[in-house]
RNA sequence: CCGCCCCUAGCUCAGCUGGAUAGAGCGCAGCCCUCCGGAGGCUGAGGUCAGAGGUUCGAAUCCUCUGGGGCGGGCCA
């Protein structure tokens, strides 16, 4: 419907430019906009951004571009308001149409071809497999699903990828304290290190060593700890304590046994959040290996680069890349003093290999404690002679979770943290997906686990899926009563559609693919989360007011219709942000 | 100290990228409805858009400064 109402006002346009009212070069932006109660369907500020270009004022402009708009019986007026704005009223039957085209156009309603195929990759979560998913990774794995099923409705081929961190030294960290499990669960004493793993899955891990291999990566923990620095507590410093545990681990178990007791805990660990991801609705295309990153050369590649562009230079033994020179607040190193490359020489290797692969335009989704991140990777980009505005980088703010008016304590370290399986298992998965995705990404999120767990018309998700159940159940009793339902999708009968709440249905409900759209295009899932709930509230409003099943067989015709339309609609939307629309509640 | 993000009704948040009288839910006050699912509906009160300048026909929206809050600033990931 917008788009109609754009055509016209650009042939309008077309029609002042050939009459050489209008200078063609000279033309401000033109936006049709829904307008607001008072103000007729649709408002353009055409006249008032061209009155220069035309040299009159806007509202005599505007009176001119009325005069040149096309004729058509959709429209019941047009008026010129306020300082020359241009106001759409249209006729009911423009908008009874909306119920015809969604019946036709059923789970399509919504979906657009303006990405034009347009590949964009969207990478998301990608928690190091170091533990299981908690709460905070749930808001990027809810956000970014919805971003990336938001482009491809509206016609972007989109590839969905989880960046695996399974090359650092936190994997070694991992493997190392599943093995010090392990010892202690084949009898050894020994003091756990405070920089290790603590959870319960490592203890998991290493009860699965211990039962399949018995004793065979057993020894002594007098060994294990000789010529290791002290801990923390002991006076000492724990990451060297840790590192060199580590160097144990690697020299005791020697190469293929520390790799077994390493792959066993990343395997594990990926499998698990794999499973979760899944059942939390969200799939990918590529789980992409740092390690092979490496194993490639595409970390060397991505060095050489750098340094036949003369942005690599050596100081203290290391070796930095001239991100400074890039808007960065200072260079970076990217190959350690000990030769080891860092976790951002693997990263600018990603995206260059990212763009290598052809992506128009790439998204990562990340945590907001990574911004100071952004300008470095984008000034590898530029480095390497990419467009870094191909990154669009969301940073996503952490969710705090509220039960029985409190903020539920969450320190990660400890691991004392809330995993996502935890929540789904508590709030479900319809509420996690729907709740994480209700704020703008740059918005803290305050996570009600009681309103997402209580059954009222207070938790939008029962709102908007008991919308959908509430027109199953009236198909249902209809169903009952022996009263026929034509599900065709023509418009006879629609004319009986001349209720208030029904024209204001229809309008929202025609409203549909501009607000996924806009979305999409936004990367702003949270506008759809809303539309839905005022779509919802729409609906239940017109179901109190008004009677479905009425004996008027024309009537209840039209009106089934055009419920048969609000639930298709309802069932669109949350798919699209993963949620399921249930037939009954 | 520096950088990024946030500040809109009592609370939680929208505000369609510069448009007309700033909106919704909850909460509060009052009222209606017992009908296809009461897991309802209607009305009302409630605002210096954190503050001050600037840009222009026009600013919650863009720019600068100030205040408050969050997060960062490793040869960690």
């Amino acid at each position: 419907m917008k788009k109609q109402v754009e055509q016209w006002v650009s042939s309008a346009l077309e029609r002042l430019v050939a009459e050489a009212v209008l200078n063609s070069g000279a033309r401000g932006p033109v936006v049709v906009e829904r307008a607001r109660a008072g103000h007729g369907d649709f408002a353009t500020n055409a006249a008032l951004v061209n009155s220069k270009a035309a040299g009159m004022k806007p509202r005599e402009l505007a009176e001119r571009l009325v005069e040149a708009l096309p004729a058509s019986e959709l429209v019941e007026r047009v008026e010129v308001a306020g300082p020359g704005f241009i106001n759409f009223h249209l006729s009911a039957a423009a908008w009874r149409s909306v119920v015809p085209e969604i019946l036709e156009k059923s789970h399509h309603y919504g979906r657009s071809d303006i990405g034009r195929g347009k590949k964009v990759q969207v990478e998301f979560v990608s928690a190091n497999p170091t533990g299981p998913l908690h709460v905070g990774h749930g808001r990027g794995a809810a956000y970014g699903a919805a971003v990336a099923d938001l482009l491809e409705a509206v016609g972007f081929e989109v590839h969905r990828e989880y960046y695996v961190n399974d090359a650092g030294r936190q994997m070694d960290i991992l493997a190392t304290s599943v093995w010090l499990r392990y010892l202690e669960l084949a009898g050894e004493t020994l003091d756990f290190p405070s920089n290790g793993y603590q959870g319960d899955y490592v203890w998991d891990i290493a009860a699965t060593l211990h039962r399949e291999h018995g004793d065979d990566y057993r020894h002594a923990a007098d060994e294990v700890f000789q010529g290791v620095p002290p801990n923390e507590p002991a006076g000492g410093d724990k990451e060297q304590h840790i590192d060199a545990l580590i160097g144990r681990a690697k020299t005791l178990l020697e190469d293929n046994r520390y790799r077994y007791v390493f792959e066993l805990a990343l395997n594990t660990i990926l499998d698990d959040i794999r499973d979760d991801l899944e059942k939390f609705g969200v799939v990918y295309d590529q789980w992409f290996s740092e390690r092979t990153l490496v194993e490639s050369g595409a970390v060397n590649r991505a060095i050489e680069r750098l340094r036949k562009g003369g942005w690599l230079y050596e100081k203290d033994g290391a070796l930095w890349f001239r991100s400074s020179e890039f808007g960065d607040e200072k260079d970076r190193v990217i190959e350690r003093e000990n030769g080891q490359t860092t976790y951002f020489a693997s990263d600018i290797a990603y995206h260059m290999d990212k763009l290598e692969r052809g992506f128009d335009r790439v998204i990562d989704v990340w945590g907001a404690d990574h911004h100071g991140y952004v300008p470095r990777v984008k000034a590898a980009l530029k480095a390497l002679g990419d467009d870094p505005d191909k990154l669009d980088v969301l940073l996503v703010q952490f969710a705090i979770l509220w039960r029985g008016g409190e903020k539920v304590p969450m320190s990660t370290r400890s691991g004392e943290f809330v995993t996502l399986r935890q929540l789904r298992k508590e709030v479900g998965r319809d509420a996690a997906r729907f709740f994480y995705v209700m704020r703008k990404c740059e918005q803290h999120l305050d996570f009600d686990l009681d309103l997402a767990k209580s059954q009222s018309s207070d938790n939008p998700v029962y709102y908007i899926q008991y919308a959908h159940a509430r027109v199953c159940s009236v198909l249902r009793q209809a169903a009952e009563k022996g009263i026929s339902v034509d599900p065709t999708p023509g418009d006879t009968n629609l004319d009986r559609l001349a209720e208030g709440h029904e024209l204001a249905l229809l309008k929202t409900l025609s409203r549909y693919p501009e607000v996924v759209e806009a979305a999409a295009l936004n990367e702003e899932p949270h506008q759809l989360t809303h539309y839905l709930r005022e779509l919802a509230n729409e609906f239940h409003t017109y179901y109190n007011a008004h009677p479905f099943l009425v004996e008027d067989d024309a009537l209840r015709d039209a009106r089934v219709k055009l419920i048969l339309a609000v639930r298709q609609v309802v069932r669109n939307g949350l798919g699209l942000l993963g949620l399921s629309a249930p037939e009954q509640m």
